[in-house]
DNA sequence: GTACCTTTGAAGTCC
DNA sequence: GGACTTCAAAGGTAC
């Protein structure tokens, strides 16, 4: 990371990037557009902030009229609970110091006490959980609704109060201050790309953009069903899968419903809901369209009253009940269906290997974070073109800038370390070599490449089109600049004005 | 339905 | 140790 050893000024990062542009001979324009770069930037970052802190204020007011009745409370407090379990085990001091100065998405200026006196969260915690989790309300941090989480878990019955669920007093501030800081949930991504708690979770940060509230939460029915859906979980972090063991850590969304053969049973579901293991029509119709066949609770073909109803029996169901309706006595019937179940598990222990995503480096993260900015300005919609924007927009960044990302992606990958101790970048490897989902890139031809091909004159920037792409970006940013004797001989050889310039600089 | 495109960086593999 | 490959995100495009 060289850009942290430099600790030069912003003039850095800007010459930096701008010897690459310089073989076009359009030095003025690039200084100006250098300068507009940086002003989207500096408008960007401020109106993250600005987003952030406004949407404190919008949320609060519209929080109470959005916010689910206590139901979804379940949800939410659920995972929380569980969550500061996670925390505590995460919790390698990750957060404690602040490793960069002026690092705005680490930094908290006071983790200790993020509170107000009034027990709300303050503005500048605020606009960091925001920055950092956009898919937590921190708006929770307020008495009030905790006091609603209070209220909204109190009635549950303590017969499903588990380990999760112990109540301390007083302990509101720190748990959930732990909670916070551990968010990053790991979240395991399904084989099929799609997570169990999909339906919970979301990767995008613009579906919980606020003030511009998801189609689910704007009376989110199942067009099949007409149940209302429970809404998406906006605790749950999205930048990590879960690791194996951290699964059983994140209760199952219906494990409440029914206790499954070999399935761990979460006890610590508190919900206002009746505990009941009978799933209704409705019910398994709205968990099937919800959820993977294999977590959704197995259908009785009963009604409520007891009498099979054929509008609920699932095509599964009847063939068995065909089969029983021929005469077959009843131990062979369960030896079928232990069978059944017995290969029914295996391919779902295999679907179920956990797929865990490498962690996002400095640009994936920045990448990120910008996306919208430049879709929005440039109203483009093509990812490749927009990664070129975001390309050079990231070249522009000056050094400190850029800091920011590789510290937080230096984060993520501590965290990620610390969440899949044996995990390696060779698993999905392997992972993708099985399923063969992804063909190898076709190896470009020399001269096939973009380096000298204008693949996309860029219309946002105007920035010349990329021309160079043999700069010394690896070992630049391994070594640093002030390490030059550690780079590669290609890295050092090529590109010696742009050496020389980073050297000056 | 899925690979590709496009970016940078991290990490893996191969020689 | 260097070169090369793969995979992270994203979503339109092409097949």
């Amino acid at each position: 990371m060289p850009q942290l050893n430099g600790g030069g000024g912003d003039d850095l990062g800007a010459n930096d990037e701008m010897i690459s542009f310089k073989d076009e001979g359009e030095q003025e324009e690039k200084i100006s557009e250098n300068l507009s770069a940086e002003r989207d930037l500096a408008d960007v970052k401020s109106s993250l902030v600005n987003e952030s802190e406004t949407n404190q204020n919008s949320s609060s007011d519209s929080e109470a009229e959005r916010r689910p009745p206590p139901r979804s409370e379940t949800f939410r407090d659920k995972t929380r609970e569980s969550l500061e379990e996670a925390a505590k085990r995460q919790d390698g001091g990750l957060f404690k110091s602040p490793p960069y100065p002026g690092y705005p998405f680490i930094m908290i200026p006071d983790l200790t006490s993020p509170y107000l006196p009034n027990g709300s969260l303050s503005p500048t915690a605020r606009t960091y959980l925001q920055m950092k989790w956009p898919l937590l309300d921190v708006n929770h941090g307020s008495l009030q609704s905790r006091q609603a989480l209070k209220d909204a878990r109190s009635p549950s019955p303590a017969h499903i109060v588990g380990p999760f669920c112990l109540e301390f007093p007083g302990q509101s501030d720190l748990s959930l201050h732990q909670f916070q800081l551990s968010n990053k949930v790991p979240v395991v991504q399904h084989p099929h790309h799609v997570h169990p708690l999909t339906p919970l979770i979301t990767y995008s940060n613009e579906h919980f953009t606020p003030g511009n509230p998801p189609p689910h939460l704007q009376g989110d029915v199942d067009p099949k069903t007409g149940i209302p859906r429970p809404p998406q979980h906006p605790d749950i972090s999205p930048y990590y899968p879960l690791s194996p063991g951290a699964v059983g850590q994140i209760p199952h969304p219906l494990g409440w419903l029914v206790p499954q053969q070999g399935q761990p049973v979460y006890q610590g579901f508190r919900h206002p809901y009746p505990t009941a293991l009978t799933v209704n029509a409705s019910m398994q119709s709205f968990l099937s369209s919800r959820f993977p066949h294999h977590m959704v609770p197995p259908h009785h073909s009963l009604h409520q009253t007891g009498i099979p109803h054929p509008a609920i029996v699932t095509p599964n169901v009847k063939q068995e009940s065909s089969h029983s309706d021929i005469g077959l006595n009843s131990s062979t019937i369960l030896y079928t269906l232990h069978r059944k179940h017995q290969d029914s598990k295996k391919e779902d222990e295999k679907k179920k290997q956990p797929h865990i995503k490498k962690p996002l480096n400095a640009f994936m993260l920045y990448m990120k974070e910008m996306r919208a900015k430049v879709v929005a300005e440039c109203t483009l919609k093509e990812s490749a073109a927009i990664n070129q924007i975001l390309g050079r927009r990231w070249h522009a960044l000056t050094r400190e800038e850029q800091a920011k990302y590789y510290e937080l992606a230096r984060k993520e990958r501590q965290l990620h370390m610390q969440l899949y101790p044996g995990w390696s970048a060779r698993d999905n490897y392997a992972a993708n070599q099985q399923g063969k989902k992804k063909k190898r890139k076709r190896d470009k031809q020399p001269g096939e490449g973009n380096e000298h091909r204008e693949y996309f004159p860029n219309p946002c920037l105007s920035l010349p089109p990329i021309t160079d792409l043999s700069a010394p970006k690896k070992c630049r940013a391994r070594f640093g600049l002030d390490q030059q004797n550690n780079w590669c001989g290609p890295c050092r050889r090529k590109c010696p004005k742009e050496v020389s310039c980073l050297v000056r600089a």
